[in-house]
DNA sequence: CAACCACTATCGCAGATGTTATACTCTCCC
DNA sequence: GGGAGAGTATAACATCTGCGATAGTGGTTG
């Protein structure tokens, strides 16, 4: 029950505030749950793959550096 | 251990065939690993809700109808 | 035949997710 | 002050997923 050692949280917490949503917005917009972007930005888990792409991909909607370290996909 | 009770699993199934995807293919495709797609067209599983978008994405992109039973979403 | 090869089926386990519920902090407004 | 509401933090439990491994199937080719 430890938390995550690095910082994704706080990148995904930064994205979301850039976007002005709350944490139930943002997990609608993903199409993930709630509280599965409040364990990500509290470090409890890291996202799934899918849901990786899925931020990348709003990062690039927004024209905002991807947060991920991840490989890029056409979508 | 049983298996999922509805057909999804044969709508993936088709879908994927209609794509000539192999089940590899297809997950690398959808961003999931191959054992998820198998774990679906088997019925042990049914797609989390990122999963369904990924599938009713390709379902769209491809022009074929949508296999979920979801509301539609704009990506 | 036997040896490969691509594809598929299944398993186990650790970790991520969905759902539901509770509690806490603010802000606003009476 | 005190209530109401939005937003957030955390929890438990069942289910889904990723990864690695093993085994089966069907085709091709030597």
């Amino acid at each position: 029950m430890t938390k995550t050692k690095d910082d994704f949280g706080v990148r995904v917490k930064e994205l979301r505030e850039q976007l002005h949503l709350t944490q139930e917005a943002m997990a609608e917009t993903l199409g993930v749950s709630f509280a599965t972007v409040n364990r990500w930005e509290n470090g409890w888990t890291a996202p799934s793959k899918l849901a990786q792409r899925q931020i990348d991909f709003l990062c690039k909607e927004h024209h905002i550096a991807a947060i991920t370290d991840n490989k890029v996909y056409a979508r």
